[in-house]
DNA sequence: TTAATATCGTTTCAATGCTAACGATTATGA
DNA sequence: TCATAATCGTTAGCATTGAAACGATATTAA
């Protein structure tokens, strides 16, 4: 079995590691998994660190969350874009869907456009004014990107990017 | 330079990166960094699908939230803690732990206590209610913890870890 | 001491987000 | 054909979330 200070063998513990794994192991649970709980628990603050970092930096100037870019984004991508692929996409139920669309639509951002062939099946459409703030605000965007993972090669990268994907593809996230 | 299939290296690409790469190479948007996308796409998704797994086949059955659950989580662990801990630890803003504070006290699951030295500060304390519900909660929380990542070797479990963290600490996360 | 500044938690208000119920539309099957 | 079931987006109702404004308390400086 391992023993705990292994965890520290690819970099040192965050602090607040630290403190859970002392106060879980005076815990009377036994058998516990260790690094799920670090993995799951950096992968969330890590996730929520981003978000935080480019609705404060990035999107702020233009009110939006990062949901609402996320929606424009499928927009700007694939013209024309169902809602339901807009709730699968952006990890969120249709009724959100509905209600940004709605906040969307009232800063002309996007539309809404009803499917001739089945007409149960709404699509949103970016408008002019909607594509021009991605073309202002995906660079912006990008640039965050880049530096969030910067501390990384392009190596450890690929790396990241390769176990989260077969995380995503086993849980059909 | 990386040509486009070598992000084919560590894990078949989502078709959703796919798409995305499509579109991208062909919008008038120069020098993009597609691993750096692949990372925080990624990150994203995998963190969102972990959030909605737990609140829909854990957290659901007694009414909480995530963020709910990390708050309590630390009461557990803490026994009393400042609501700026709170919410740093959480990543959302005082005011939404303000919120949850009056949502869990009227849950009986946790209650107020003013700091006598400084009476501008509030600790949070877990009641016997509230411990009760995590030593119920907290198993089960945790074999969802496991099961998200049993995909991943404990070697590729700690590699991640590392990898989060750093990306976390160099980011001020 | 006292005035100015800083810090902390709460409140307000609008947006986000979910579940469940609903109405409209389409598909299925006797 | 026509009743039933399935699917879609919206709505209703409520909890979560954050920015900004606010009051209360503490610290600092004159």
């Amino acid at each position: 079995m391992d023993d705990i200070y292994s965890f520290d063998e690819y970099g040192e513990l965050l602090p607040e590691e630290k403190d859970t794994i002392n106060q879980l192991t005076k815990a009377p649970i036994e058998s516990l998994n260790m690094h799920s709980i670090s993995v799951v628990t950096n992968l969330y603050r890590a996730a929520q660190g981003l978000r935080n970092k480019m609705e404060r930096e990035v999107l702020a100037k233009h009110g939006l969350s990062w949901t609402s870019f996320s929606f424009l984004y499928d927009l700007w991508i694939w013209e024309s874009v169902e809602t339901k692929k807009l709730a699968l996409s952006a990890g969120v139920s249709k009724a959100t869907i509905s209600n940004i669309t709605n906040t969307l639509e009232r800063k002309e951002l996007c539309y809404r456009k009803v499917d001739n062939r089945d007409r149960r099946i709404t699509c949103v459409v970016l408008t002019d004014k909607g594509r021009k703030v991605m073309e202002e605000l995906y660079p912006r965007f990008h640039e965050g990107e880049v530096e969030v993972v910067s501390s990384l090669s392009v190596e450890e990268q690929k790396l990241i990017s390769g176990l989260l994907r077969r995380v995503i593809r086993e849980n059909d996230f």
